[in-house]
DNA sequence: AGAGTCTTCCAAAGCGCTTTGGCTTTTCCG
DNA sequence: CGGAAAAGCCAAAGCGCTTTGGAAGACTCT
């Protein structure tokens, strides 16, 4: 059943049942109700891509998915994609995943933009000065950052947390508590959130006339291996820190592993505060000592990304919106006093 | 730059340069390299939304996301994913998710073949008798299924690991270790993968003349924290079992927080095997103490499924050709000989 | 009553591609 | 050399929708 068919069975014109559907004022109210009565009977759906030809409007959103053999995808993406699912389900927005060579994902960019398959983007794990960001603005294509970029001469619409708050207040906390040597096992420090941690534990330090030293910070993909081996270098140094500052659950697990294959304990020996960004299948407070957190729902954020893209599409959002979500510090067993 | 630009250009007509371009015989070889080389040299891509429209071809595979409040996507997803992006990367495949009330699936699937709106289909995670089998294989688009149902008149393709191989030879090591008393920790016991799984221990242990206690199998979402009770229960029972088969990785995390719990050791107590679908975050090498597993990377798999989609739509492949994997047996520390 | 203004509808022109059916020209072969 | 077959190309008709530019009729106002 199309358009024409339609039209025909009540006797009108295509534009008629065109605009009535699609609401346009210049039509009667009554024949509006006889068009859309008529196509919900006969169960009539506009064909997408004929609607998309006519209009370039294509109801997905677009998602340029880096990889390659050396890449791996981040498992926080899952917990954000469900989020984002929460919210286009309920609009029959779709999500189209293009996959790109991590080292050329302009290419894609301007291929799914020129082809206008998507009618807007969002970005995630951006880097300071991101390429991708500067790209998709000059494209002119609706966007969104999740995270933030930094260092540009324009502004962008984005949704972040509080990266530096949270990792401020954690860090604070440890101080507070008499920890004096403090580390941070960080993300890729060439992303943005590592950067904002580091900054916020850096200040948290400085408050108090502390500083993190060179070899106490760590940048590394976020594995439980690489939380096992950071962990290792540092509490096997001389000056070994009392508590640590640890940018993901997952590193987390390996860092309890090391304190614990050093025959030491957490809080006793060290304190750890680790970044939650809640998983359903990984709970801090069920770590063997429970443990303490900064936390933010990544699926709402998803939800969040995806609802501001629609506003951005219909028109409803527009400038560079900035949007920074506070953290919530959770306190657990995993941080105590400093030893002495 | 569309087709009548570039025909014009080339002084030729529309249905030449298509022909040219599209590999169709009827076109001089002279001709059609001026025309390959022209669209070349002023970046000619055929815009997909009318392509689509002539054709009703998209080039995109499709994925019905279940999604809803209690619904939480499997962290092993996006290891899937990273596969099928592996190779849908090469050929310029993309992937929509269209997110779907979980118990609403059916509209969903209905809708994104009737638009037309993807070329294929895969189904994951499916049950003995999966409505989505039977729907997608009665809505006539190629599709694939990762894993496995049963219990149809018809038989369909799909991509599945040997799970019921995989356990079983799994049991049959602890069996030979002198284990008597076996548990399962498994997923979803409505999922078929689960279903073989337990299918190959009680396949083992039947060998042997044993049985699986009903109180022997737990069937649970595969997070750490139901590892965890799954395990405190099963030990904490008279007839404790001294060896368990685990599904996840994931929950593996849980049973040895849970064996720790107890006082108990890993494998001096109770032996320990898990899946392992092979994540970059976590590795069974990496547990205190070594796990053995049985391994099979889930992104190779997705990789694969990719593949055999691309060669459905392209006519490559046809029928319902089954393809199942083995699975490696990885001994690791954490089997040793039943307890006296 | 006539001019102007709404209201309501329509025919037709795209959107950019593929494909059908046909028309020339060339090639082949007895 | 003549006729058939093959090769190479084209005009035009879709695909199913949106949107432009009217047009006809109803209504208002002076």
């Amino acid at each position: 059943m199309n358009l024409k068919q339609l039209a025909q069975m009540l006797a009108l014109s295509q534009t008629t049942v065109s605009r009535a559907l699609n609401g346009y004022p210049e039509v009667n109210e009554e024949t509006r109700r006889r068009v859309m009565d008529a196509a919900k009977r006969h169960g009539y759906r506009p064909n997408p891509s004929a609607r998309r030809l006519a209009t370039g409007k294509s109801g997905m959103i677009g998602y340029v998915l880096p990889t390659g053999a050396t890449v791996d995808i981040d498992p926080h993406f899952v917990e954000f994609l469900s989020g984002l699912g929460d919210y286009a389900r309920s609009h029959e927005l779709d999500l189209v995943l293009s996959p790109a060579d991590a080292d050329d994902q302009e290419t894609t960019y301007r291929r799914i933009v020129a082809n206008r398959q998507v009618d807007a983007v969002y970005i995630s794990s951006p880097r300071p000065q991101d390429s991708r960001v500067s790209l998709v603005s000059t494209l002119g294509i609706p966007f969104l950052v999740h995270g933030r970029s930094e260092g540009f001469d324009f502004d962008y619409p984005y949704l972040d947390i509080d990266n530096e708050g949270a990792f401020h207040e954690a860090a604070r906390l440890l101080v507070q508590l008499g920890h004096r040597r403090l580390a941070l096992i960080n993300g890729d420090d060439r992303e943005t959130f590592a950067i904002h941690r580091e900054r916020g534990v850096r200040r948290a330090l400085a408050a108090s006339g502390l500083t993190l030293g060179e070899r106490h910070v760590c940048s590394v993909v976020m594995t439980e291996e690489n939380g096992y081996r950071a962990t290792r270098r540092l509490l096997e140094e001389s000056d070994a820190p009392t508590a640590i500052a640890c940018s993901s659950l997952i590193m987390a697990l390996g860092v309890v592993r090391a304190v614990r294959d050093l025959g030491l304990t957490i809080p006793g020996d060290v304190s750890l505060i680790a970044h939650d960004d809640v998983f359903p299948w990984l709970k801090p407070e069920n770590f063997s000592v429970p443990l303490s957190t900064t936390r933010s729902s990544i699926r709402l954020a998803g939800a969040r990304v995806a609802e501001r893209l629609a506003a951005r599409i219909s028109g409803l959002e527009e400038g560079a919106r900035g949007e920074v979500w506070p953290v919530d510090l959770v306190v657990r067993g995993s941080v105590a006093g400093a030893p002495a």
